[in-house]
DNA sequence: CAGCCAAAGTTCCTTAAGGGAACCCCAATT
DNA sequence: AATTGGGGTTCCCTTAAGGAACTTTGGCTG
């Protein structure tokens, strides 16, 4: 519902929810990410209502998270990732990640990711893009960036 | 708003939104990893309705990602992250990184990140838990797994 | 020991957003 | 000329967010 503005906070996970915060679009960017494409295949995939499914769309778009891209010569409209909405996806795999490691249950995880590199069923994890090593919560300290105090 | 449940869904990405993707939440926990953990504190830092605060640390409880703990003899509560929770925190450092690098404009990012292992200024990227090679959207293929097939 | 204070909620009302079903538009097929 | 099918709109109903006022609990103060 999201009535107060995050975009506006002085706070990068507050404006990265403003993108994508609302409910449905990481679930439409994961079937974008996996090849669902279309309106309908996204409306029957997701059991969404259409109304919504067009709401996002547009805002997913306008942030330039997607890409809608004609591909008839009819007025029918595909839905892309662009470099912007790909690196979202980093985000998507550590949901996907998390949900797996605390929620999957007896049944294991819905889908496995068999990474390219070493072709083995793998995960992501978090390491400090410096010296390699692991990066968690409490790895690291926050300090004010030259774009604090709003 | 989120009238459809997502935790029923045969997906870790939508289980995880079940949990923590309402609006709010994931700002909530930031603001205890940071160490903001009263009701008043974090109503007050948010400008979060005192309603809403009060649902969405309900369920966080409820879901074990908080922990309701007294600190006074009087009715007094601070909320922390248990061990569930602070994996999450992975989450929010990939937001913030993303937010960072899309979002942050001329003025930089707002908070920066200090690596306790390297002592530098950095950022989390995701690598293969298996091979430890870097690990994006396109560097893996989903597959089913034991828990697919609702 | 009566009154006060502060933290942590609760209640109630208004407004906006999601759900769902029906409808519309456009261009190519038949 | 009628049909089909993707990609949306429109409308109504319900539910959730915002916001401000109110309540509760137990310690503290004079």
């Amino acid at each position: 519902m999201q009535r107060t503005k995050f975009g506006e906070m002085a706070c990068s996970i507050a404006r990265t929810l403003d993108v994508i915060g609302e409910p449905w679009s990481p679930l439409i960017l994961r079937d974008v990410w996996v090849g669902m494409t279309r309106f309908d295949q996204l409306q029957a995939d997701l059991g969404i209502s259409r109304k919504v499914l067009t709401e996002r769309l547009a805002h997913l778009v306008d942030q330039g998270v997607l890409e809608r891209r004609p591909y008839d010569r009819r007025p029918r409209y595909e839905y892309h990732l662009t470099a912007k909405g790909a690196e979202l996806v980093d985000l998507l795999m550590v949901m996907a990640g998390w949900g797996d490691r605390w929620l999957a249950g007896e049944a294991g995880p819905p889908v496995l990711y068999r990474h390219h590199a070493c072709g083995e069923i793998s995960h992501a994890e978090l390491r400090c893009a410096h010296c390699g090593e692991p990066m968690h919560g409490g790895d690291v300290d926050p300090l004010p960036g030259p774009g604090a105090a709003a």
